[in-house]
DNA sequence: CCAAAAGTGTTCACCGTACACCCATGA
DNA sequence: TCATGGGTGTACGGTGAACACTTTTGG
């Protein structure tokens, strides 16, 4: 199709922060680029959006190209687009985020344009290509605001899964420690969850209950108070 | 600068959704279309994007064309680009909000490439040209929701305002009633406001305080509960 | 003195927080 | 029997919600 609007037009990217949570911290996903520009530096995975792919698309096959992973939560962050982050023309990025269950890690394989992926804990971060710092600071926070307001966090879990490991989630993304008995109490009265019956051996321990989320790929608001402090709407786009 | 990657360009333009307060309604800006596709139906103002201009610059630039206002609160709401949002070729838009004080209601006035410019209640609209009404649908979703987590309201007042102007305007937003002894203990409790010493006096009956922003421009998250339930960080990037 | 909007406190219910001990298992 | 993590309840304080009357002004 030809250009029919009499304006130059900007090259279109996406990139996506791909987070998960390994051995209690909190990572993401990062590519060694291949190619000029920034050569061997770290980057997001990303790249450019098809003439005729829909924005979620391109975001969904840069994720399954790094990850191997399909069905992931998959969420709109911010379109950055300064003039000059790109140094060979103009460039703008629709940055996503994503999350991966604790047992789905993939182990990344690089795709013919990164020279290697590898996870990465937030707070040890090799320098990153582009303004890819910026994009990774902006869905952190994201994330961590999230949490306080909704049930994101049941997205990094597998299908099955202990109240003890969701609190660890939580504790590693708020960098806290919490009351195991109000935490329980709290994400319980929540109405998110329900017991499978199964029980969890491992260790020499009690075995742990195994719950699951009652509508998986689903992120509500929590609203504290106001009326009885129930669950509000739901949102979130799903791949 | 020429195309360097080796990539089709879909075009990229901005959209801007207006919102103030007139007689009680929320309203939005809306522009006539003057020429195809869609000419003579009403749509978002907006244009593309110059091939060297920032995005929340390309915002303002059409905010100023349409309403001659300038150093609005304007945030950025999300990118659409469903490959046939547009019957021409591929257009991706970076859609943007914006909120206008209740006392600086400009008379718009149409630009080169609107045959007429006008406000229009949020709940009575006309047919929206592309995908403006699912743009339009989610800046209202998201302002609501913001009114009930960070200080966003603010931005819809006057340098000088009375708490009933304030109360008002949430009234308007949430489109229930709040009682008021509840409301300004809220409000106040913030710490965002201070009196200005001033009195409004208008029509026959007690005149009320002037409050001022005490950090105009700046918008708070704010926490209940947890900890001392204060406020937190701030955000929100101001044209 | 009447109309109209401004301004002001208290009570109650509920939720978030702090806090310590018993339970089930494997070794 | 011991070590390890799983599992449970209560008491307190703070915040959100409900609710009605007095004050100041103009006409």
């Amino acid at each position: 199709m030809p250009y029919v609007y009499e304006y130059p037009h900007p090259a279109v990217t996406t990139d996506v922060v791909v987070f998960t949570i390994r051995e209690h911290r909190l990572e993401v996903l990062l590519v060694e680029r291949a190619s000029d520009p920034f050569k061997g530096c770290w980057a997001l995975p990303g790249g450019f959006i098809g003439i005729d792919e829909d924005l979620i698309d391109a975001a969904r096959r840069e994720l399954e190209e790094e990850t191997a992973l399909s069905g992931l939560y998959l969420e709109q962050l911010y379109t950055f687009g300064k003039p000059d982050r790109d140094p060979r023309e103009r460039v703008i990025s629709v940055a996503w985020y994503a999350l991966v269950p604790l047992d789905r890690l993939p182990e990344p394989r690089a795709a013919s344009d990164a020279a290697a992926v590898s996870w990465f804990p937030i707070d040890s971060l090799p320098p990153l290509a582009f303004d890819h710092d910026q994009i990774l600071s902006m869905a952190h926070e994201r994330l961590a605001a999230k949490l306080e307001y909704s049930t994101i966090a049941l997205q990094f879990m597998p299908e099955k899964f202990t109240l003890s490991q969701l609190q660890q989630v939580y504790e590693t993304i708020l960098g806290e420690s919490l009351d195991k008995r109000n935490f329980r109490k709290r994400v319980l009265s929540l109405g998110c969850l329900e017991e499978t019956g199964e029980l969890l051996r491992e260790g020499k321990h009690r075995p742990a209950r195994l719950y699951r989320v009652r509508a998986p790929g689903r992120v509500e608001f929590i609203r504290r108070n106001h009326a009885r402090g129930a669950i509000a709407q739901n949102t979130g786009s799903e791949s």
